[in-house]
DNA sequence: AGTCGAGGGAATGTATATGATTTTCGTCAC
DNA sequence: GTGACGAAAATCATATACATTCCCTCGACT
C-alpha cells in the first residue's frame, strides 16, 4: 500500500494522476471505475470521487451515465490556457517582485544559467521543467495567493496533458533564456510593476506566438496580429 | 421533486448552492451529509459528491473525517479574489472588445443608464447585480473562453458568499457609472487593447481600493501605495 | 438500409457496516 | 465545591456490497 494514512479516495486520486503524468493514461483514455477499483483493491465509491475531483480540475472529462476519460487538449484549449497563464503569471510576477530576496534572484539566475548550458544537448522535457522552475521562483512569492493558485493549476494541467511547447519550437529556447535575464534585471532594478508585468507577458506571449507560427501559420488568437502583439 | 431528469447528486448540488445563495446557509454553517440526505430523501453518497464538487469550487471547505462547512471569506481572501478578477477581467474585456457588436454596446450602455437612474434610491444588491451584468456583457464575448470561465467562477463565488462591495462603500457607485461610460467610449473608438485593459483594471482596482480605505485604512494589498495604484 | 428490441457493461444510488472525532459524563484530585 | 482528566457514547464521515438504472451495441425483423 502506498500510504495507509491517506483516505482511499485520496489514494485513488494520486494513483490516477500519477498514471496521467507518466503518460500511461493518455488523453482520451477511458477511466473505468470498476477496473480501477479492483486494481486498487477498494470499492468504486472512492474511485468515483477521485475521478470527479479530477473533473473539477479539468484533467478528465466526465459524461453522465457514461464515464470519464482523460481530457483531450485541442489547440484552441491549449492556446487559451497559455494565454490565460501569460496574463495571470505576469501580474503575479510583478506583484511578487517586491517580495523577492537577493537569494531568490540568485537562485533564479542560477536556474537560468543551467538552462543556457543545456542549450547544446537540448532536451525539451528537461528544459521545460527548468523553465517552469525559473518562473515559479519569480511568481510564487506573490502576496496574492489566489493568483499563484490559478497559475499553478493551469500550468500543471498543461504539463500533465501535453508535451512541452519547446518540443514543437526548440528554436525559441535561446531567445527565451535571454529574456529571462532581462526580466531578472528589471526586478533587481526595482522597475515599475507595470514594466515588469509587460516584460513577462511579452516573454510568454512570444513563446506562444512562436508555437502558433510554427504549427498553425494561418491562425491567430482570434485577433488581428497587431492587436495580438500589444496584449 | 424539483426535476426528475437530473441526477440526485446534481439535485443535491443545486439545492445546497441555492441555500448558500439565499443566505440560508451562511459562511461557517456546518453541512451534515446525513441530515441533507434525509431532507432530500436520498442516500448520503450523492450528497457527499455534491459537497465535494462545491469544495472544488471553493464554496465550501472540507476536513477529512469531520465534514464540510460553508467557506468563510476573510478580508484577505476577498481582496485577493477581487484583485485576481480585476486582472483577468480587464484582459478578457480588452480581448472581447473587437468582437462586440454595436448592439452589445447599446445593451451595456442601457444597463449603465439604469444604474445611473438607480443612484437616487440606492440598493446595494440591485446595483451590484446590474454592475455584474454590465461587465459580463463586455467580457463574455472574449474569444478566449478560459478567461471568461475564470472570471465567472471567481465573481460567482464572491456574490454567493459575500455582500456586494457597494454595501460597504455606496459612495463609490456614482464614480463607477461614470467610468463605465468611459470604458464604453474607449471600446467604441477601437482604442488600443492595452488602453482598454488598463482602463478596466483601474476601474476595478479603484472600487476595491475604495473598500479598503473605508474598511481597513491601515492596510494595503501588500505593497506600497504607489505600486498599488500602478497595477 | 433503417428501426426496434434484447442484452451486456458500466455508472448511479441504497442500505449497512466500520472507523474516526467530538462531546458528554463520571470520577478523582485539589 | 471546583477543575481536570479519562472513558464511554453519540455523531458523523468513510467504505463496502448489493440493487437499480441507464446507455450503447449488436442482431433480428420490416
Amino acid at each position: 500500500m502506498t500510504d495507509a494514512s491517506l483516505s482511499k479516495s485520496q489514494r485513488a486520486y494520486d494513483w490516477i494522476k500519477a498514471r496521467i503524468a507518466t503518460q500511461e493514461f493518455t488523453p482520451g483514455y477511458r477511466l473505468v471505475l470498476g477496473t480501477i477499483a479492483k486494481e486498487l483493491d477498494m470499492s468504486v465509491v472512492p474511485v468515483r470521487e477521485a475521478v470527479r475531483q479530477l473533473e473539477a480540475e479539468r484533467v478528465v472529462t466526465f459524461e453522465r451515465n457514461v464515464g470519464a476519460r482523460v481530457a483531450m487538449v485541442d489547440d484552441s484549449d491549449y492556446r487559451a490556457t497559455m494565454q490565460a497563464v501569460s496574463i495571470v503569471e505576469s501580474a503575479a510576477t510583478a506583484l511578487a517582485s517586491r517580495s523577492l530576496t537577493v537569494d531568490d534572484i540568485r537562485q533564479a539566475r542560477s536556474v537560468n544559467e543551467v538552462m543556457v548550458r543545456s542549450l547544446d544537448r537540448f532536451e525539451p522535457r528537461t528544459f521545460s521543467a527548468l523553465n517552469q522552475e525559473f518562473h515559479h521562483l519569480l511568481y510564487s512569492r506573490c502576496p496574492n495567493h489566489r493568483l499563484v493558485q490559478i497559475v499553478d493549476a493551469e500550468w500543471g494541467r498543461m504539463s500533465h496533458l501535453r508535451d512541452s511547447i519547446f518540443t514543437f519550437v526548440p528554436g525559441r529556447a535561446a531567445e527565451s533564456v535571454k529574456e529571462h535575464e532581462e526580466i531578472l534585471v528589471l526586478i533587481e532594478r526595482g522597475a515599475r510593476l507595470e514594466d515588469i508585468e509587460a516584460a513577462v507577458r511579452r516573454h510568454r506571449t512570444g513563446t506562444l506566438a512562436a508555437y502558433l507560427v510554427h504549427e498553425h501559420p494561418d491562425e491567430t488568437l482570434g485577433l488581428p496580429i497587431e492587436d495580438e502583439a500589444r496584449l
